[in-house]
DNA sequence: CTCTTCATAAACACAA
DNA sequence: ATTGTGTTTATGAAGA
């Protein structure tokens, strides 16, 4: 057995995956200003506007692609970084960000490097649409219009993402052929970049143009699905109307687009643009379509606003989480591996984080999958010290997202992905059974549901299994119970939630300001939305059955201190629980072996009582508690 | 530097 | 004797 978990091991994951983990994971919330206003609110956006947009855009991925090259020399993992394409001289990386205009970054990065850059901004754009879509989805939900309007600001913001690459690719920045390019991509990219588009790919519509872009930027590809295939260059479009040409870059991108007498919006005798769909027998016909229905007014000029926004608040995310970085962290080269660490993992205490997300007029960003990026960056890039890179630390808890939401958007991957989850074990045992119909599980079902869920528990069987065995007899959260046919773990949440320090990424005192200060209101409203679309049945059922109310108690009891535990239990309870409460029934806690136990019945009552004084909020407020803290402080 | 959390390895007990 | 379960202890890494 050792003998297994030693050899196969060290499976490797490129240490440049840390790029785009603290990539996608500093998407979260924080940044943006408030405001996003840069400038015009008032009006349209003009091709300046764009321009602006898409320099900013590169500067930004420019930014973490050298961050993350510079930790990607210095992961101790770095060997098999080998193959890729990039080498950022340390002294560059290490200077400020901000100092580094387009000029420098061409000359700085190969294009395979742009290549990369540009995939991993898109990952970390088109992550943080992707959240802020999920987020507020629910919200919107009624009002399909708005929802609409979401939808194509997802697209646009890739719309300009492709336009962003058009224009490098004219710029004899990015090579346009795929191959080799691509080849090196691939190679770079970590199981959390593919993470990442798997993600897009199997959850945002959208997604299949993400997919390839990664891919080599195959821009003269078929969308064959339609609908969903968002249109590719469309990017192009948006420039055609809306930017006059005096632009530096010029519009097209010839040989594919227009020349091929295609458009990358006409497909299938259908316009792509997104949510149109409609019918045009010829180009012509299109092109006219085009031009009555798609030309710049103030839907899209609103839209293209909103991408702004989005875009600054991304921007500022960046720059605040790379200088609190380069400050807080003398860097000295050895350290950048730490650093891009500390990055994905929270914000960096130095900068204020901007409650931006609350005060926006922009849905909240908040870091949903992206902390996945970012654990998985951990576990890999510290895993060398183990064969087995194992979900490592505290990610899982106090900074990733609800394993339950997580789980949930990223299933497929995980089923499919050999990555490790970023989960600890006990939160991913602790789901388990809470998803399970009588909140009850077998230690071989537990195993079960590990291989089943992850790809990665597919091998190594001997460790993990004895980890998880570790785990459930080591935390008192979970409980064996005896039952007839045997024994079944459950899980005690309140021990859960105490073993959980309250750390959230901030002082409380923080979270406090940012729920009573700032958009409390519409942060709330959109963390139910985001809670709601991952736990509708707990939200929803009655407060549950059994040790029940536990979830719900437990959520007051924490109160405060592991919000994100908070949340992560909600949803996980809403989630799995199959609908009503028949979760503990009778029959299956019987008695336990443990006289503690009554546990989960006795202790809410007391949990309550002690809740009360600490945390005399309201239901409502309660709610937006446990929501808002998660949302800021993942 | 210390403490805590986790992952991993492994020894050991026990029952089927 | 083997295997599956559980429990414990030890070790090391990493974060706070």
């Amino acid at each position: 057995m050792m003998v297994e978990s030693a050899s196969e091991t060290i499976r490797t994951t490129p240490s440049n995956q840390n790029g785009v983990s603290s990539l996608s994971s500093q998407s979260d919330g924080g940044g943006g200003r408030e405001g996003g206003s840069n400038g015009d609110t008032n009006g349209e956006i003009s091709p300046v506007d764009l321009l602006h947009l898409q320099q900013q855009q590169a500067l930004q991925a420019a930014r973490q692609f050298l961050l993350q090259q510079a930790s990607g020399l210095n992961s101790p993992s770095s060997n098999e970084v080998k193959q890729s394409p990039v080498q950022v001289p340390v002294s560059m990386a290490m200077m400020s960000p901000q100092m580094i205009t387009p000029q420098q970054m061409q000359q700085i990065l190969s294009p395979p490097q742009l290549q990369a850059l540009l995939q991993q901004q898109q990952a970390l754009m088109l992550q943080q649409v992707r959240l802020t879509h999920t987020h507020s989805g629910w919200i919107l939900s009624k009002a399909s219009s708005k929802q609409l309007a979401f939808q194509q600001q997802l697209i646009q913001m890739q719309q300009l993402q492709q336009q962003h690459i058009l224009n490098l690719q004219r710029q004899g920045l990015v090579p346009l052929q795929p191959t080799a390019a691509m080849q090196s991509l691939q190679q770079a990219m970590c199981p959390s970049d593919l993470q990442q588009l798997w993600k897009e790919v199997s959850g945002v519509p959208s997604s299949e143009e993400a997919l390839k872009q990664a891919e080599g930027l195959d821009l003269s590809t078929n969308s064959s699905n339609s609908t969903s295939a968002f249109p590719k260059a469309a990017s192009a479009h948006i420039p055609l109307h809306s930017l006059p040409n005096g632009q530096s870059h010029t519009p097209k991108r010839d040989s594919h687009e227009e020349h091929a007498g295609s458009h990358p919006l006409y497909g299938h005798g259908e316009c792509k643009w997104p949510g149109c769909e409609a019918l045009c027998e010829d180009m012509g016909q299109f092109i006219k379509h085009l031009n009555n229905e798609h030309a710049l007014d103030d839907r899209s000029t609103a839209q293209c606003r909103v991408q702004m926004q989005v875009v600054q608040q991304l921007e500022i995310q960046v720059s605040c989480n790379v200088l609190a970085h380069i400050n807080t962290h003398p860097v000295n080269g050895s350290n950048f591996g730490s650093l891009l660490k500390r990055d994905s993992d929270a914000y960096p205490e130095g900068l204020p984080h901007p409650p931006t997300s609350a005060a926006t007029p922009i849905t909240p960003l908040r870091q949903g999958p992206s902390v996945i990026s970012s654990s998985s960056l951990h576990t890999h890039s510290h895993s060398h010290t183990h064969a087995v890179g194992p979900i490592r630390r505290r990610n899982s808890d106090k900074y990733c997202t609800p394993i339950a939401s997580e789980l949930a958007q990223n299933c497929e991957f995980y089923k499919n992905a050999d990555v490790r989850p970023p989960f600890t074990y006990a939160s991913l045992i602790r789901h388990a059974i809470l998803e399970s119909p009588d909140r009850q599980l077998t230690l071989n079902e537990i195993y079960n549901w590990f291989t089943r869920k992850f790809a990665y528990f597919r091998r190594n069987t001997a460790t993990w299994k004895n980890a998880v065995r570790h785990n459930l007899s080591l935390h008192k959260c979970f409980v064996r119970v005896e039952n007839v046919k045997g024994a079944v773990w459950t899980v005690d949440e309140v021990e859960y939630q105490k073993r959980r320090p309250p750390k959230m990424t901030g002082s409380p005192t923080l979270v406090k300001n940012m729920i009573s200060g700032l958009g409390f209101g519409s942060l709330n409203a959109s963390y139910q939305a985001a809670l709601a679309e991952s736990s509708l049945s707990l939200l929803n059922s009655p407060p549950l059955v059994t040790p029940p109310s536990a979830a719900s108690l437990n959520m007051l009891h924490v109160g405060h201190d592991d919000v994100s535990s908070t949340v992560e239990q909600v949803n996980s309870n809403g989630s799995c629980s199959p609908t009503l409460s028949p979760q503990q029934y009778s029959h299956p806690v019987h008695v336990k072996e443990e006289p503690t136990e009554v546990e989960e019945d006795s202790r809410p009552v007391s949990l309550l009582a002690g809740v009360t004084h600490s945390l005399p909020l309201p239901s409502d407020e309660r709610d937006l508690e446990e929501d808002l803290p998660t949302e800021e402080l993942e």
